[in-house]
DNA sequence: CACAATTTAATTGTGTGCTATTTAATGATC
DNA sequence: GATCATTAAATAGCACACAATTAAATTGTG
C-alpha cells in the first residue's frame, strides 16, 4: 500500500486536468471580450461589488500581488478598470470599474449558462459538486 | 436568471482554487526532491511505465509539447531522465528514467498518503470525488 | 519513385502563478 | 515624537500553460 501512483489515479490530477479543461472551454467564450480566465475572475468580482483593494481581490480570486499587479495593469491598459491609491491609507490600491468595464458585464451574461451546459450537469448537481470541491479546498488550505 | 456570478459561486473557480490549494500542499513535499508539481506528474507517469514519447507523456499529464519540451529538458538537466530519438521513427523523442530518476521513486512513496491526509477524506471518498471530477473533465473536453 | 499531406517536437511570444525581495506607508512602543 | 515592526504593492526571477509557427520525418497516393 501507499506507493507512487500514475497520474490517472490521483485526485490532484483530476483537479489539475479538469481545471485545464475548464480553461479551454472558457477560452473561446472569453476571446471576444479580450479577457483571459483569471482576468475574467477579477472582472466578475468587481461586477459583484465595485471598488476593491488588490489585497481583497487577491483573497477573492486566490492570487497574490505578484500575479495580480501585472494582471490588473493589463486590465487598466485595456481601459476596463482604474487603479487609485486609497487616500485614507496610501499603501492600498483601489481597483474600480470604468464605464467600459461596467458595460462589459452585459456581454458576459451568457457565459455561466454556456459553462453549465458544457458540464452536462444539472444546476443542482453542479452546485453540489462545486460545494464539495470548495470543502476540499478548505481542507487543503487548513493542512498547509 | 443566468447573469454573471461572483467567483465564490462558480464551479470553475472551485476547481481553479482547489487546484491551487493542492499545489500548495504538494510544494513542501516536492521541494526536498527538487521537483515542481508538473515535473512530479511526469516522473509519476514514468515510474508507472518507463520509456514514453513526449506525445504519450503529454496525453498522460495533459500538457502539449510547448510546455513539456522545456520541462523534460529541466528533468534531463537534473539527471533524472534522458531523451533519445526513436530510431524507428526519428520524429519521436523517447523519454526514459536514469538510475537516479528510478531511485527517486523510493523517496516519493510517502507522498500519496500525505496528500490523502491533507484532504481529510477517506480513501474511498477521495476515489469517488476523483472519479466525479474526471467525469466532469471528460464532459468539458467533449464540449470543446 | 515523386510529392503532397500528416505527424512529432521544438520554438516563439504572451500571460499567468509563485517565492523572495524591495519600497513605502501605517501602527505600536517606548 | 523617534524607532521598530507590520502591512500593502510592486518588482524580479523561474517555471508553467497555451496558441501559433517552424522544421524534420513519415505516410499515402499517384
Amino acid at each position: 500500500m501507499s506507493g507512487t501512483l500514475p497520474p490517472a489515479d490521483m485526485l490532484c490530477f483530476a483537479l489539475y486536468s479538469a481545471s485545464h479543461a475548464m480553461n479551454r472551454v472558457y477560452r473561446p467564450l472569453l476571446e471576444p471580450l479580450g479577457l483571459t480566465y483569471p482576468q475574467y475572475l477579477v472582472m466578475a468580482a468587481l461586477w459583484d461589488e465595485d471598488e476593491k483593494t488588490v489585497k481583497t481581490l487577491g483573497s477573492l480570486v486566490d492570487l497574490d500581488s505578484g500575479t495580480l499587479t501585472p494582471l490588473v495593469k493589463r486590465l487598466e491598459a485595456s481601459g476596463l478598470v482604474q487603479r487609485d491609491r486609497n487616500p485614507q491609507d496610501e499603501r492600498e490600491v483601489i481597483v474600480s470599474l470604468t464605464d467600459k468595464g461596467r458595460a462589459m458585464q452585459a456581454d458576459a451574461t451568457h457565459i455561466p449558462q454556456c459553462i453549465l451546459e458544457a458540464t452536462t450537469l444539472s444546476a443542482d448537481a453542479a452546485g453540489e459538486l462545486r460545494d464539495r470541491i470548495f470543502r476540499l479546498r478548505t481542507a487543503l488550505e487548513a493542512a498547509g
